[in-house]
DNA sequence: CGACATTCGTTCACCTTTCAACTTCTTAGG
DNA sequence: CCTAAGAAGTTGAAAGGTGAACGAATGTCG
C-alpha cells in the first residue's frame, strides 16, 4: 500500500526563482550588514532603533519589541544589553505591571537614528529599490503580502 | 557651503515594499529551517548538500563550496567539521594542489539528502512557490535578477 | 480568598559565527 | 633557483545566538 505520494518537485521557472530569490536575500543582508559596519551597527540594532523611534514616547515593552523584530526575547535582552552598554537605550521599570520593563530609546540613540538613517536608506536604494520599477515594485510588493500573511498565521504554530 | 545633499528618502510604496520584502525573507528563513529542524538538518547542512549532491563526483573544494554558499572560509571549516562528525561529507586531499582539500558527500549524506529533499521541497511550496502565481513569479524573477547581477559585483568591495 | 496556570524578562549552559593569527603550499619575479 | 607575495585551510578566543529553566508578578476560576 502506498502512503506516501510522489514528491512535487519545482519546475525549472520555480526552481531558479527560487534560487535567485534566496540568494538576493543573502548577498542583500551581507551587503546592508557591511553598509552599516562604519556606524558600528547592526541591522538588528538599527531595526530596533526604528522600532523605537516611531512608537508613542520611544518606548516599548520588550515582548512587543521582540515581537516586532521577530527575535526571542531571550536574544533580545542580550541585544538590549548591548545597546544599553553603548549607550543607544536605557531600561526602565514598568508601572503598571511590575513583571515587564521598557526599552528607552536615549537621545544618543535617536540622534545615531538620525545620523545613520539617510546612509542606510541611501543602501537600501543603491542594492534594491533604484535597482527596480516602481511598477516592478509594486507588483513584488503585491505579491508578497499574501505570503507575509501566510507567515504571520504559520509563527508558533505546532 | 553645503556637501551633503538632502537625503533621498524612500516614498510611502517603496518604504511599504521594502519592509514586507524584509519582512517575508525574515519569517521565511525562520519558517523554513523550522521544518528542517526535525531532520536535524539546518538551511546550510542543506545547502551543502545539495551544492555537493549536484557537483562531479560529490566533491568540491573548500573555497568553491565556500564562495558558493556565500559564507567564510573560517565558518564554513567548522561547518564541514560538524557535517564530518555527523557523517554526512568527509574530506579528502586533492592531489593536484597540496594546500587543497575536497569535501566529499558521503553515502549516508547523499541518501540523508534524498530522504529530505522531498520534505523541504513541500515546505518551499507550502511557504512561497504555492501562494504566488507562475506570472508573478516569473515576474519576481525577471525583477530580481539585475538585483542580483548587482550584489554579485559588489561582493568583496572596499 | 486561594490555588494554579500564565506571562514577563533574565540567566545559564551550550552551540555557532567572527576575526585575526598561523601553517603549508604555490606562483611570480629577479 | 630563491625569495617574497599570495592563496588554501585551520585554529582558538571572543562575541553572538538558542532553548530550557527560573523567579517574580499577574490573571483566573472555583
Amino acid at each position: 500500500m502506498e502512503t506516501d505520494t510522489a514528491p512535487q518537485w519545482l519546475t525549472n521557472e520555480e526552481q531558479c526563482a527560487w534560487r535567485t530569490h534566496v540568494e538576493v536575500n543573502r548577498m542583500l543582508t551581507y551587503q546592508l550588514e557591511k553598509d552599516l559596519q562604519p556606524f558600528n551597527l547592526t541591522m538588528n540594532d538599527y531595526d530596533i532603533l526604528v522600532h523605537l523611534s516611531e512608537s508613542e514616547e520611544k518606548r516599548m515593552r520588550m515582548s512587543d519589541l521582540a515581537a516586532a523584530t521577530l527575535q526571542s526575547k531571550s536574544r533580545l535582552s542580550h541585544q538590549i544589553t548591548r545597546m544599553e552598554n553603548a549607550g543607544l537605550v536605557r531600561r526602565e521599570n514598568c508601572e503598571s505591571d511590575r513583571r515587564g520593563l521598557y526599552t528607552v530609546l536615549t537621545d544618543e540613540g535617536m540622534e545615531t537614528m538620525q545620523r545613520v538613517a539617510p546612509h542606510h536608506v541611501d543602501s537600501v536604494r543603491r542594492h534594491f529599490v533604484d535597482l527596480i520599477s516602481p511598477e516592478a515594485l509594486g507588483e513584488l510588493h503585491k505579491a508578497l503580502t499574501p505570503i507575509a500573511e501566510h507567515l504571520r498565521a504559520q509563527r508558533g504554530k505546532p
